[in-house]
DNA sequence: CTGAAAGCGCTTACAG
DNA sequence: CTGAAAGCGCTTACAG
């Protein structure tokens, strides 16, 4: 496999210009003339020429390579929002490296040096659950571009997109609140994980707009809510002396785990129970009945996230413009079958 | 923002050592004394040293960035081949820029195109469905090690790494057959599709193996296998005047919309009508009755063809020496309620 | 065992 | 309008 590709000395020697002049007829340098420049660029062209991009970047000291970490690639969600992200990337010629932090803190640390290592002009970062303390990213924060997304902390100075998680919970609640449910239960993870925190926030704020008081035993946290720990609460839920009539779960696949059990013990969805979910995940719409939930734009997410990174590339050399904002990304309420209105 | 990193020579310096020497001790080189290499390596992370990848890979001629495109990220299984190609690649202090080609052949291979630009040392590739002939990937192939995994063609001599279609289709209708079934329904792409042909092949092999004669009205073939074709063919089967007892379809999600109709109807499954999958997505255990499925292994068919590429990436130079070969992953039945045996 | 020097392909002040 | 030269950070034959 041969790979000697054409480099700028190259068409030099065949146009009997120097490398320079070459060089800066590619880039369409306006000291050149007119002519210089179309002999050239035809020529290289006609020798299929491609720059080196390699040793551009090298020369440059910028890579046009942007870096994303991600706790898990395989999540539907998290792969929507590096789909934004790749979009936007290929618009504005960057490439995109991705890494995987699992759900190690320590992986996800390793995973930003490498992206240092690897030159990158900037890195788009989605926390672990696990992050543990935050000095470790902001040391990386004085050496690199880096804007959050999605999972993110309010005890790091940089950019963060985020969906407008209050807002949406709000909405998903005041949407049971109209339909005349009364008792309403909250699934939701223990204190760590930010995005759950809010969504908490909107449920309070949804309940208390309206003039419904708390019940603490509806309110359900657990650590790492799965299908199975939705299982686990639902059946608690049950199993209370005043059942709750309705069920905001704050992911879909919980919300999914506690429908399984409502169903097998026969309660009716939405009459007894109606059950909100959040993400609007492929199974939302397979479970029966299909599941209300709230959709997150993850494509626009992503690309809002890279936007903004980009931007920061472009003016991080004059320390001190760079002006960190928090974006959040309107969310919307997909109502299906598990919220149905319950007539009288 | 300083970015002011370590060099070589900012070593060299504080030792009083040539830039070669340093060089060399970083790196092991048997000629430098023991004494100067500890005292190198020591200065090097007293002075968090790290080297330059970009200028490494610039005059080594190789990146360590293995480029990867796919069809589409957010599919489930593709993003579960993907964390096998990071996973290993990270052992490998290899970086991965990952493509997607859509559903277009042209933004294809553009992607394969900026690959090797980006100076990548190889390639993964999984097709998309509307790949044009292979004139264009042949090019490619002569300019960079590639290996193709899931979505291939047999017109590429390269590596490729795929699922045992065939095989995986026998077993799933052999299973059908053992539960007492005898019309058993395909639910397959039109031609243009490897995998949908290799599923059809084991179909066809395992009906006649078990002396079952084939029924061409039994075989339904779209473009574009869907949720919502699934349905339409589930819809078709129905009305036919024998109607089939098992549905083989070839993806989860069209089995799953072929499960709504019979769902709908009130089909009983798997009494009246077993179904059977493939892919063991998230949703085939949803849907209710839940979906006897093929699990592919998408992590070892990731892991295994950039194992591949690296293996070829070594050799590249003695041209020659290349060996390609096509390997198949096994896969695995998972039996679920769509199939439970039919007593008497 | 160590060092001086060339070169990977490009860009860009400097000079003319 | 064009060219010669330096340099980005590293590796590696060549010399000693």
């Amino acid at each position: 496999m041969k790979k000697t590709s054409v480099t700028l000395k190259d068409i030099a020697q065949e146009l009997n210009l120097s490398i320079s002049t070459v060089s800066r007829a590619l880039k369409g340098h306006y000291d050149i003339s007119p002519k210089t420049k179309k002999l050239v660029t035809q020529k290289a062209k006609e020798m299929n020429y491609y720059p080196n991009l390699f040793a551009q970047g090298f020369r440059n000291h910028r890579s046009r390579t942007i870096g994303v970490v991600v706790p898990k690639i395989s999540h539907y969600f998290t792969s929507t929002m590096l789909e934004g992200i790749l979009g936007h990337a290929e618009k504005k010629g960057y490439k995109v490296i991705i890494s995987e932090s699992k759900n190690s803190h320590k992986t996800q640390i390793e995973m930003l040096h490498n992206m240092i290592q690897y030159n990158v002009d900037g890195v788009l970062l989605s926390l672990t659950k696990a992050t543990e303390g935050v000095e470790d990213i902001l040391k990386i924060l004085e050496r690199v571009p880096l804007v959050m997304f999605d999972k993110v902390s309010t005890k790091i100075p940089c950019t963060q997109i985020i969906v407008d998680d209050k807002k949406a919970a709000y909405h998903a609640v005041e949407h049971l609140i109209n339909i005349g449910k009364k008792r309403i239960a909250i699934f939701k993870e223990t204190e760590k994980l930010l995005t759950s925190e809010r969504r908490f926030e909107g449920y309070l704020q949804a309940l208390s707009d309206h003039n419904i008081p708390i019940d603490p035993k509806l309110v359900f946290s657990v650590e790492d809510l799965s299908l199975e720990k939705g299982r686990e609460l639902a059946n608690l839920a049950l199993s209370l002396k005043e059942r709750p009539d309705a069920i905001f779960a704050i992911t879909d696949t919980c919300a999914i785990g506690a429908m399984q059990v409502l169903n097998k013990f026969r309660v009716a969805i939405p009459e007894e129970i109606a059950v909100v979910g959040f993400s609007n995940s492929f199974s939302s719409t397979i479970i029966q009945p299909k599941l209300t939930t709230i959709n997150q734009p993850g494509n626009i997410i992503g690309k809002t996230a890279i936007k903004y990174l980009i931007k920061e590339i472009g003016i991080d050399r004059k320390e001190g413009l760079v002006v960190h904002k928090t974006i959040e990304i309107a969310t919307d309420l997909i109502v299906r079958a598990s919220t149905l209105k319950v007539s009288g």
